[in-house]
DNA sequence: CTTGAATAACAATTCAAT
DNA sequence: ATTGAATTGTTATTCAAG
């Protein structure tokens, strides 16, 4: 419904945490009131052309890219 | 065996074509004469800090983050 | 046009071997 | 330390629906 603020809100929480994968990303989500599962976090990831990298932890984590 | 010049491969291979998955990477590198399996290849992404970004073509690419 | 559930497709890791 | 086969985990897509 709110795809925009949602994305918006996909971006802080990948600027703010170490997040691994979609579905840990979609956790974060819910807890935010925000209901979403992976497939529509997948769709997401693409529009705002998302990566996952490896984090200087040795871990994958999604960023943008500069 | 010869990880280096593998890896240089794959780096001149990503730069040269859209290539989508870690299957056809090994392809083009097993038609290059260099043996190796999808496993290794991850290896090898990770080592390279590699990702795959949606290209232009709206399709998903294997990229090196400049 | 946006989404979720289910699935297919793909990638990371384990485990054994070298 | 490096690798492949097999497996497990993760993500992209399909398909149906709103």
């Amino acid at each position: 419904m709110k795809k925009y603020a949602r994305q918006r809100k996909v971006l802080e929480l990948i600027e703010s945490y170490e997040i691994e994968t979609q579905e840990e990303l979609a956790d974060y989500l819910n807890k935010s009131g925000i209901e979403i599962t992976q497939a529509t976090i997948s769709r997401d990831i693409k529009e705002l052309r998302l990566v996952k990298v490896l984090a200087k932890s040795g871990k994958y984590k999604y960023a943008a890219i500069e």
